[in-house]
DNA sequence: CATGAATGAGACTTCATTCAT
DNA sequence: GATGAATGAAGTCTCATTCAT
C-alpha cells in the first residue's frame, strides 16, 4: 500500500525526508490559509500559523521566506483554486450573457465553498508592503481572465468594438470585489445577485 | 475664556489656548494626510505624524484616540473635500450621461490635485482593525452619493427600474476604485479614462 | 540647592525631560560596562543591560541605534578615562624612559581600578560587525598616542631617528594587551610588570 | 574492518566508511577555514560550512562537538602549517638577529600564502565563549615557540639576562599581531616590515 | 495645552543542534 | 556514515501609547 503511492502521482516515489516536508508545507498552508481569512493578515502571526500547522515556529521559515511571501502563496493557492471552478464553467464556450453569469456562478460558488477566501485574497498587497514585490497579484490575474474572454467577444462581435479590455478587466474585477463584500455583509441571496451583476454587466459590453 | 465660542466665524477670536489647539490640529492633519498618502497605514508612525507636524508625540493623543482614529478623520477630510468638488459639478442637475461624466470629471480632477488622496482613504479598514469602529467608511458615503443619484435617474425614468441602486452603487465605487488604481499605474490619459468609464456605466444603467 | 546645580556644570539648567534622560543614559552606559566586561559583547544582550540599569527594553533604543552602537559608547568612554589618567601622569614632560614608565604606571593603575575595562574595550570590533562602523577604535586612539610621544622623543634626540612611529604605536599597543592579558591571568606582580616592560620598550625605542 | 589501521601510511587501504569519513571532514575544514577567514566566527554558521563543504547539515557533527570545536580545529590546523614554516626557516640555527628575521619572514610568507589566516586563527577565544575550553589556543603556542628561541638565546648569552622569557613571547606576539593587522591595512611592504620589526625586536631584547 | 522620555508587550526572524530516515 | 527537515529558545528591535513635568 505504501509502496508507489497507490496513484499515478507526479511524485512517482517521494523520499521519506521530502515527503515530510511536503506534508510541513501542506500544513502550513492550510493553516494559514485559515488565519489569513478569520484575522487577516496583519492580527495573523507566523507563529500563530506554525501553531495551527502543528509544526515548529522556524518551520515556517523553512517554507516561506518572510510571512509576506507566505501571504502571497496563500493567494496563488486562490488563485488556482478559483481557476478551476471558472474553467469547469466553460464561461468560454457560449454567449456573452451565458458566459458572464457562468464566471460570476462560478466566483459566487467557490466563495460559498470557501467563504472569506477571495476577500483575503484580493486584499491590496500595496497596503502590506512598501516596495514591488515582483509578483502578479490575484486581482491581476483575475482581470486579465475577463479581459481575454471580452477580446474573444469583441471578436465574435458580441461586445462593443470600442471596449478598452484591459481596463474593463479591471472595473469588473473592482465591482465585483465591492460589490460582492457589500452582499456578503447584507446577506444578500446569491442568485438575486449574479442576476442583477449579469444584468449590468451585460448591458454595459454587449455591442 | 468661553468668550469667542459661539461667533458667527469660528475663526475670530479665539482664546489662545483654543487656538493653540487649533493650530496643532490642523498641522497633525496635514502631516498624517501626507504620510498616510506617502507611506500607507501601517509604515506611518503617531510619531513620524507628530515630527512632520513639528508637534510633540503626546499631541497626537490630545487629538486623536488613537492611529486608527487619526485615519479616519482623514479619510473624512478626504470625502469632505471630495464632496465640495463633486458639488461645484452639479451632476445633480443633468442627464444620466451629463451626471455620470460630471461626477467622473469631479473625482479626476480631485485625484489630480491631490493625488494618491483617494486611494490611501479608500483603504479597507478591515485591513487595519478587525472589530467594528462604528464609523461610517469613504466607501461607503461614496457609493450613497451614487445610489442617490441612480434613485433620482430611476424616478425620472433615465435609469433602468430594475436596478438595485444600493448595490449598483457598490459596484460603481468598487470599478472606480480598480479602474482608477490600474489607469494611474498605466499613466492612462484622464480624459480617456473619463470618456471610457462613462461610456460603460451609462450603458450599464440606462434604461 | 538644586537651582544652578551648585557647579558650574557644563550644562547650566537642564530641564526634567532632558535631565531625566541623561540620567536614564547614565545608568546605561554603567550597566553596559559592568555586563560588557563581566560577560563580553556576545553573552549581554540589549534586555539585560536594561534590565542592570533599571530601564524599560525600549530605552535602550532611545539612547543607541543599536547594541554595536552601545559598545562602541562603552569603549569611546573607557578610552576616554584612560585618557585622562594618562594626562595626569604627564608622560609628556619627561625622558623617554620616564615617560615609558609613567605610560604604562597610568595605564596599569586604571586597569586595577577599572578591571576588565581595558581588555573588553580592546575588543576587536571586527569579529563583532562585518562592515566598517566609521568610528575609530580605542587601538587606534592608543595607537595614536604612543606615536605621538614617540614623534616627540625623536624630535629630541632620544628615540631612534629611523623609527616608524605610526607602527611603533601599534606594535606597543598590541603587546601591552596581549602582555597585559596574560600577566591578569598570571597574576603577575604590577610593578615588575611595569619595570620588565618599560626596560624592553626602551632598549627598543631608544637611540 | 579495522584492518588498514595500524599501517605505515595512514593514508593506505581505508575501508570505504572511513575514507568517505576522512574526506568529508577534509571538505569541512576546508570550508571552515574559507569561511571564517571570509566572514568570521560569528557570520559564519555551521550550515554555511556544510553547505560550502558540499556535505549533509548533521555531517558537521559527525566531525565537530560543536562549532567551537570546529573553530579550535581550525586554528589548530593554521598552527600547525604555519609551524612547518617556521621550520624550514630555521629560525633556531643562527644569531638572535638572523633568527628573529627568518621567523618574522616565515610568519609574513605564510600570511601572504594563506591572507587572513592567521588573524582569523588568533581571535581571542574569550571573544567567543564564556568558560575555559580547556585547549591550548594557538596565541599560546606562538608564545611559546618565541619563550622557547628567546630562553635558547640567553643561554648562549645573546639575549639580556633578565629577560623574562615567557611575557616576552606574549609581548612579541601581541606585537606581531597587532603590527600585522595594522600593516596590512595600510597595504606596507612586507619587506620594510620585517625590516622594522626586526630592529625594534632586536634591540629590545640583545644584551 | 504641550511635551518627549519612557515603556514593555510583542513582532519577526535566526541558528546551533537533534534525530528520524 | 550521511542526510536535511525540523526544532524552539533566544535574539534584536519596534511602536502604539502613557505620564511626569
Amino acid at each position: 500500500m505504501s509502496a508507489g503511492e497507490g496513484e499515478a502521482s507526479d511524485a512517482i516515489q517521494l523520499s521519506g525526508a521530502a515527503r515530510r516536508k511536503r506534508e510541513s508545507r501542506r500544513k502550513l498552508m492550510a493553516a494559514a490559509r485559515k488565519l489569513f481569512v478569520e484575522r487577516g493578515y496583519h492580527e495573523t502571526r507566523p507563529q500563530d500559523i506554525s501553531r495551527e500547522a502543528g509544526v515548529g515556529h522556524g518551520t515556517f521559515y523553512l517554507h516561506f521566506e518572510d510571512k509576506l511571501d507566505c501571504f502571497l502563496a496563500f493567494t496563488e493557492e486562490a488563485a488556482d483554486e478559483l481557476h478551476v471552478f471558472v474553467e469547469t464553467h466553460h464561461a468560454v464556450a457560449g454567449s456573452i450573457e451565458e458566459g458572464i453569469r457562468e464566471l460570476l456562478t462560478a466566483i459566487f460558488e467557490y466563495s460559498d465553498e470557501n467563504p472569506g477566501v477571495l476577500a483575503a485574497a484580493l486584499t491590496d498587497v500595496s497596503v502590506l508592503s512598501t516596495g514591488d514585490t515582483g509578483r502578479r497579484m490575484p486581482v491581476d490575474r483575475w482581470a486579465e481572465v475577463w479581459s481575454e474572454l471580452l477580446e474573444k467577444w469583441k471578436e465574435t462581435g458580441e461586445a462593443a468594438p470600442d471596449l478598452d479590455v484591459r481596463m474593463a478587466g479591471y472595473l469588473i474585477v473592482g465591482a465585483i470585489k465591492q460589490g460582492g463584500a457589500y452582499g456578503y455583509r447584507r446577506k444578500l441571496d446569491r442568485t438575486k445577485m449574479i442576476e442583477g451583476m449579469t444584468r449590468l454587466f451585460v448591458r454595459a459590453l454587449k455591442k
